[in-house]
DNA sequence: AATTCGTGGCT
DNA sequence: TAGCCAAGAAT
């Protein structure tokens, strides 16, 4: 077994070798750079990372620019990335490096493993790719051509499974070609090996694979399907005050945290629930229910605007948005902390994710905004 | 082990 | 089109 799996890692190897995608990521050394892209690419595709990696790499060219910057201008680089959190890590991962080995990116695959954000895959991608260490780097591509090799039987869902895959992928790595030999595992998994159309063919594995012998490809890899995302009515409330500023909240933990959003909760009432808005503003001094509509109330509700639907990994949130003026009433409370008003030509600069983005499309609160293209 | 956490492209 | 899926990690 052991001399097939190094054999499968030498024709790999060599395959990347003899030519391969030009990536710019794989135009560094930098191991700053390789995890600033080893990062964004987690469960990110290739060419949304291309322009997201050059942007960002341009306003933190090093590791000390980007631990000492300031995280809402982080936030505000990744925004429309999505999984949000992998920006703080890789801040934190950042601020790690510096404090703790005085900028020096640690080599050891420990040390490594340790930073934020940075598991099982990233830490061998990186051991690998940036240090040439013999470190396997499992991700989504290698556990489906590994699975499609060696006939693997069991669910690469799971853990187990996985650090099994770990185990033979280790034992394919070339001495001297752990970086060729990791990126080809993923380049494969790319452009051969895909999930739904693979094209044996064309694959330099091709009498190395027990699945193509038996014609079995797309049986591969075994995995349980997902859950279909859990569907809510979100009520969206789209607040401005009498200079056309708008209402928005930084979100602090869950579901976008660390990004701005427009004030928002569940419901399954047909009318917007003033007491429910009351509460998500943080406005506990005031009372009654039909205060949205009163005159004396700060919150004049103007009317419905429309609906927008976005869909998240595991939730669907049909938004029904809703307008209300807020209304200067010289002494009376103002929304809580976390809340802040922003002039419709600031919004651009701050980290807004798609979902609020497309309401404030909807509304008009925002141009169209050029989609980000990769340049 | 099972959930949580975004977005966009493709079938 | 509704679901699947992409260089996963944290809890």
């Amino acid at each position: 077994m052991k001399a097939r799996l190094s054999e499968i890692g030498l024709t790999v190897s060599a395959w990347y070798r003899a030519g391969h995608r030009a990536l710019p990521w794989r135009e560094t050394d930098d191991p700053y750079k390789i995890l600033v892209s080893e990062i964004m690419l987690q469960q990110t595709r290739v060419e949304t990372v291309i322009g997201y990696w050059k942007r960002f790499l341009e306003v933190f060219p090093d590791i000390a620019s980007l631990a000492g910057a300031d995280t809402e201008q982080v936030m505000n680089m990744w925004q429309g990335l999505g999984y949000y959190a992998r920006a703080r890590n890789l801040q934190k991962a950042a601020q790690m490096v510096v404090r703790e080995y005085h900028g020096r990116f640690p080599e050891l695959p420990a040390d490594i493993r340790r930073l934020p954000g940075i598991g099982a895959y990233t830490t061998g991608a990186l051991a690998s790719i940036a240090f040439g260490l013999p470190v396997p780097a499992v991700d989504g591509n290698v556990l489906r051509v590994t699975s499609r090799l060696l006939l693997l039987e069991g669910d690469v869902g799971t853990p187990g499974v996985k650090r099994g895959v770990e185990a033979f992928v280790a034992d394919m790595i070339p001495t001297g070609s752990a970086s060729d030999f990791c990126q080809g595992m993923m380049e494969l998994g790319a452009t051969i090996c895909t999930p739904t159309s693979p094209v044996c063919s064309s694959c330099p594995a091709d009498k190395l694979c027990l699945a193509r012998k038996t014609g079995r490809q797309l049986e591969f890899p075994h995995k349980q399907a997902k859950s279909p995302p859990v569907e809510s009515r979100q009520i969206v409330c789209l607040i401005r005050d009498e200079s056309g500023r708008i209402l928005l909240q930084n979100r602090k933990e869950g579901l976008l945290s660390g990004l701005w959003g427009i004030p928002h909760f569940e419901s399954d009432n047909d009318e917007p629930d003033a007491d429910a808005l009351m509460e998500r503003l943080g406005l506990t001094g005031l009372d009654a229910p039909e205060a949205a509509c009163d005159r004396i109330h700060p919150l004049f509700a103007e009317g419905f605007v429309g609906t927008v639907t976005h869909v998240f990994t595991h939730r669907k949130w049909n938004m029904e948005i809703w307008s209300f003026l807020w209304r200067d009433l010289s002494d009376g409370p103002g929304p809580a902390e976390d809340f802040t008003w922003f002039a419709p030509d600031r919004l651009s600069g701050i980290p807004i994710p798609e979902a609020f983005r497309k309401v404030l499309r909807l509304a008009g609160k925002q141009p169209p905004e050029e989609k980000r293209k990769n340049t």
